[in-house]
DNA sequence: GTGATCACTTGCAAATTGCAATTGAAATCG
DNA sequence: CGATTTCAATTGCAATTTGCAAGTGATCAC
C-alpha cells in the first residue's frame, strides 16, 4: 500500500499544499505546514520527486527558486487526500473552509478538475 | 488535517487490515502488518482507541485475548484507505489481489457496504 | 500442574526528528 | 559595481522515536 513514501508526519500534507497552491516554492511549503523542519522538508521532496509523485522545475527568472508541481500520479493521490480532508472536517475541528469541504463532498471529482484547471493556469502565467 | 494521528508508518496499515478482517487481536495485526514490532503496535492500537477510531473488548472465550474493531469514525476513514489502496495498485507492485481492486474501483461504496457487512457477521458468530 | 499462548512491557542500540546556525548561489538595492 | 537580502538547501547536535530481543504476568490446553 505504498506507505513507504506516504506514511509519514509531512508527505501528504506537502501534497495537500501542492494540490490547493499547485506549483510552489520550498519556501512557500516551509511556511504553510506549519512548522516543518528546513531538512525534513528537502528530503521529503526529495524522496517525491524520486517517487515521481511531485516534479521539480526551476523557476524561468528566478533561478534561485525551485518549483515543485504534481505529476499525473500525484495528481492520482487526489481522491484519496481529499477523502481525508472531508474525514478531518467530519470528526475534528478542521482548518479546511466549510465551503470547500462542502464542494468536495458534493461533486470530489468536479472538485479535482477545478484544482488540475486552477494549477494548470498558474504554470502557463 | 488530522495527520497526527494517521501520519505515520503504520497506522494506515493498521486500519486497512482491521477494515478487511474485520476485529482482529493483537497478534493477527502482527502477524499481517510483515514486521510491524510488538511496542510499536501496541502503542498505535492504544492511540488509535483513544483517538475513537478503534475499540477495543476482551474476547468471550478467552480472557487473554483483545479484539479490536473499527468504530463509525473508523469505518469513516474507508474511502480514504480505499482510494490509497486503488494508487497503490495503479501506480505499484501491489499486494492487493486484481479482482478486489476491480471492485472498489466499479462501486466503492458498496465495496466498503460489503465489508461492514462481513465485519458485522464476524462480530455475532 | 506443566507448558504453550496471549497481550503487552522493558532495555538498549540505531535511526529519525527538530532546531539553530550556516552555506553558496542568485537576486535586489544603493 | 559592492553590499545586503533572499532562496534552497546542508550541517552539527540534542532529543525523540524506532526496531529488535528478551521478558512479564495472566490465561488456556492437555
Amino acid at each position: 500500500m505504498a506507505l513507504d513514501v506516504l506514511g509519514d508526519r509531512w508527505s501528504l500534507l506537502i501534497l495537500r499544499d501542492a494540490m490547493f497552491t499547485g506549483g510552489q516554492s520550498f519556501r512557500d511549503f516551509a511556511a504553510s505546514d506549519e512548522g516543518i523542519a528546513t531538512n525534513v522538508l528537502s528530503e521529503r521532496l526529495e524522496r517525491l520527486v524520486a517517487h515521481g509523485i511531485l516534479a521539480s522545475a526551476s523557476d524561468r527568472g528566478d533561478a534561485r527558486r525551485r518549483l515543485y508541481h504534481l505529476t499525473e500520479k500525484g495528481w492520482g493521490l487526489a481522491p484519496a487526500i481529499l477523502e481525508i480532508v472531508v474525514w478531518s472536517a467530519n470528526h475534528h475541528a478542521t482548518d479546511a473552509p466549510r465551503p470547500v469541504v462542502a464542494a468536495i463532498r458534493a461533486d470530489r471529482d468536479a472538485f479535482i478538475a477545478g484544482l488540475r484547471a486552477a494549477a494548470e493556469a498558474r504554470a502557463t502565467d
